[in-house]
DNA sequence: TGTTATTGTTCGGAATAACGAACGTGGAGA
DNA sequence: TCTCCACGTTCGTTATTCCGAACAATAACA
């Protein structure tokens, strides 16, 4: 499962310029540590672990596991532009794809 | 982290009215486990098991780990729901939350 | 080149995730 | 009441997480 969490994360750590150190520091972890999910094979890191360092990556849990692909960031782009809308707007949102979701 | 873990999903597993064994069954774990997940003080598990757990139960790791209120959990159905749509539907819901988002 | 920080890598060990199998419990029906 | 059966709980074991601290490599600059 997932033989690219470490490529992922090696990746978007670089892409912001922080050290495994930082990192670590950031996400409450050892730099040994985030070193090994990087580097292991098969890293099986517990889902608290995860969700900060995906968070201090600015991607979702999703992503780092792999269930989630490139093509899915456009979806994951609408769905912040949604959260920010007010309530009212959300409901029309959640009954327009209520009615498209039941045919086919 | 995440007094309530258990909680959540025990609540969401008996919502839809599934036994130990049956979401055992379904995520890949044991009934053991899902017990100790639902039961025990400081449950930690891994990203994997609990990303299986969260789909199948329709919520996101983020809400059972406790990141995320009710509201969000809510905007996370949605979600889910929108990424089921076929294309040309994605695009008018988000040629629709471009008009609104420009708004206020 | 030699020296000093900075960053990355390895290693041993304590804590615990996750399992299978045994055991407890409550409720439906005879 | 007694039996059966589905469901929940406990327990012992193995593999893995995650850590700190030591060690290696690289960069920066005299």
């Amino acid at each position: 499962m997932a033989a690219n969490l470490g490529a992922r994360i090696k990746e978007l750590r670089k892409k912001q310029g922080l050290t495994l150190d930082q990192l670590a520091e950031l996400t409450g972890s050892s730099k040994s540590y985030i070193w090994e999910l990087e580097n292991k094979d098969l890293p099986r890191p517990s889902a608290e672990k995860l969700s900060k360092v995906a968070e201090k990556l600015g991607v979702t849990i999703s992503y780092l596991i792999g269930e989630q692909d490139e093509e899915d960031a456009t979806d994951a782009a609408f769905y912040r532009n949604f959260q920010r809308l007010n309530p009212d707007k959300k409901k029309m949102m959640r009954q327009m794809i209520q009615v498209w979701d039941d045919d086919e």
